[in-house]
DNA sequence: GATATATGTAGATAAAGGTCGACATGGACG
DNA sequence: CGTCCATGTCGACCTTTATCTACATATATC
């Protein structure tokens, strides 16, 4: 895309700033920086986590499960008011970022969180 | 919606352990536990700023701002490679999530953390 | 083994949100 | 005061994703 036409100028004024050196073709130098940091398995861990929690439905559920220490399938189901396929959906992207952790016992399907729960910025 | 159709004798079988008494119609019960944790100020907050986050370039951009303590708007463009229209979308919301704070000076715009950027299941 | 129940999976649909281009705003400087 | 530059705002587009229905799987029970 390179959408770098109107803030070449104020790059450089700020990199000069910065550096104390002329800066000539600043843009590269921040986005290796920031490639470096997209692209670490710190980032992409807590992208991951972070987004499972940005869902209504899936904080809830991650809510709940921090007072009652562990819940069934359909007892989510009943709080959340979906169907149970989506509840199936929510907890896998939780389990899937590790957030929650499962348990089957016959036919129903226990839910638990994590013994690490804590976000952060990478 | 109600979608209740398939879990309702799971959800009297998990009641009665959990209570000891018959459940008769149990579904209520989780939704108003439910619908308290949703409404209160502690889960919309936590909602709100869990969801500024969940999305690359702003979790880019917060984590950029934890290694230089304060950036420009142009930088956060160079680094993130998108228009600036994008880059200011980007930084309102983590401003509207008290993530980020901003300063003006002159025609630039300096964005910095919040002092408390802590995310946490409410 | 057949049936009932609880949960997972797949496909379809619709809403939400990220992105951009175009225009507006606001400050700096001649 | 007019021009330039950095940023904000608005509307449209398009990808993502939350949700549902329908079907499949698994487990318990008769």
């Amino acid at each position: 895309m390179m959408a770098t036409s109107s803030s070449d100028s104020a790059l450089a004024i700020r990199l000069e700033r910065l550096t104390g050196e002329e800066a000539s073709c600043c843009v590269p130098e921040y986005q290796d920086f920031a490639k470096d940091i997209v692209s670490s398995a710190r980032f992409r861990e807590s992208l991951k986590r972070v987004r499972a929690l940005a869902d209504e439905n899936r904080l809830l559920a991650v809510a709940l499960l921090k007072r009652r220490k562990e819940l069934c399938a359909c007892e989510i189901q009943a709080a959340t008011g979906l169907t149970h396929a989506t509840v199936s959906h929510h907890m896998a992207i939780l389990g899937d970022a590790q957030l929650v952790r499962s348990r089957r016992e016959g036919k129903w399907m226990y839910y638990r969180l994590a013994e690490r729960t804590e976000l952060g910025v990478p």
